[in-house]
DNA sequence: CGGGGACATATTGTATGCAATTAAAGTCTT
DNA sequence: AAGACTTTAATTGCATACAATATGTCCCCG
């Protein structure tokens, strides 16, 4: 039998859809505030209306869309207050991270991490933007992990998501990539000395200054 | 003209069944690992699967139930090690609300607290269990709207209420009662204080505390 | 007597049709 | 001409039918 491209995995169609429907909106394509029609949606992936309704529930349920009964979809729009509640939500639970990593981090993972934030330093110097954001990455996901909480790390992680399309400009401000990796240093550097009130303190200075130049970038285009 | 309570039933049908089932679940009809066939719930409720399938859906985002892509729903049974990372993930949100409350509650919000803590005196006094379960559960929904982040109080609230069933019996244990009062109490000064690191520290060993009451409970009855 | 495989059954995933509600357009009255 | 009521169009909520997949059973073979 000839298998189209439809049966690449197991995933379902509202899976797809899921995944989809959020790049839309992390590309900018759907844009916050934009209307999202079941029936148009259905027509342009070439599925049912009733995966597609599925789909729109669980982004709703994880907050990049708003659903009201019987009155549609939209992209969720942040308005600045609720914004910038997320970005504290975000401060101060990666910040209780980092305290559980001085705390409860094994050698390995300490070391890891310290590893990990040497090699940034290459990237910083080659001025090389995509693989620092990637690395970025996949340091604060280092930093989730430590904290031994896997909860705590959920959470953490679904907050970075959502808060991605706010930040996709930052790290291309000038300067922004030195001053990020000295502060991770300062992260690393209480991390690796059980310093747990340290670590918190630079990990909320830290992601508190992300948060702050974002305002200064919002300011300058706004909506 | 006559538009009094237009919020009468605008809630679906699937809003009813997130309510229905979840209570099934908290009341142990549906104990965990127990399969919730779409089929049944439908019979059962008088309504068709679609929004049957719509509210587990729902549920699974929430975590209270398990979905798996063709194999069906069951109710989310927790494993102990699951359960202690909710309890910490909780007891580090309460903390980090905490900590927030000595640096910002405004001079009314620490007012009101520090009266609703001296009136669950009383009921300490009367030993009356459910009063001081309400009152208790007002204190820390005030501790959340102190730290002025409607996201962290959303987060908070959500465990909360997620981790109700494990702790149902936890206040009828000898001695409970004014142990965790006098808990509060060091929660209170030091928000009046405003000692933030004190505030933390309270609340997370008031939490944890807690959650070691209920880790014994689970140990003498286990499942 | 045990194991593997084909078949049967049950349950989920998807599509589609209909009903209910909302938002909007148009009409009528004052 | 402005406002309110009626009507109309569009969209969501729900039900049902069909398709695809997992699970359980039975038989055959070793």
């Amino acid at each position: 039998m000839i298998v189209l491209d439809d049966r690449a995995d197991d995933r379902t169609r509202a899976d797809r859809l899921v995944g989809d429907v959020t790049d839309g909106i992390l590309s900018g394509l759907f844009a916050p505030g934009d209307r999202l029609d079941e029936a148009s949606l259905a027509e342009r992936y070439g599925v049912s209306r009733t995966p597609v309704r599925e789909a729109l529930r669980r982004l709703a349920s994880s907050g990049l869309v708003e659903t009201r009964p019987r009155r549609g979809t939209v992209v969720a729009s942040l308005t600045p207050e609720r914004l910038a509640e997320l970005f504290g939500a975000m401060a101060e639970l990666e910040a209780t991270c980092a305290r559980l990593c001085a705390l409860s981090m094994s050698p390995v993972e300490r070391r890891r991490l310290e590893d990990h934030h040497a090699a940034m330093e290459t990237l910083v110097s080659a001025e090389d933007v995509d693989g620092f954001v990637s690395a970025n990455l996949a340091f604060h996901t280092q930093i989730y992990a430590g904290a031994h909480n896997g909860h705590l790390a959920e959470i953490a992680a679904g907050l970075r998501t959502r808060l991605m399309p706010y930040r996709r400009a930052q790290f291309r401000m000038a300067g922004r990539l030195p001053r990020s990796h000295a502060e991770h240093g300062a992260v690393v550097s209480a991390i690796l000395a059980a310093d747990a009130g340290a670590a918190h303190g630079a990990m909320l200075r830290h992601v508190s200054l992300v948060e702050d130049s974002f305002e200064r970038l919002a300011l300058r285009r706004p909506r």
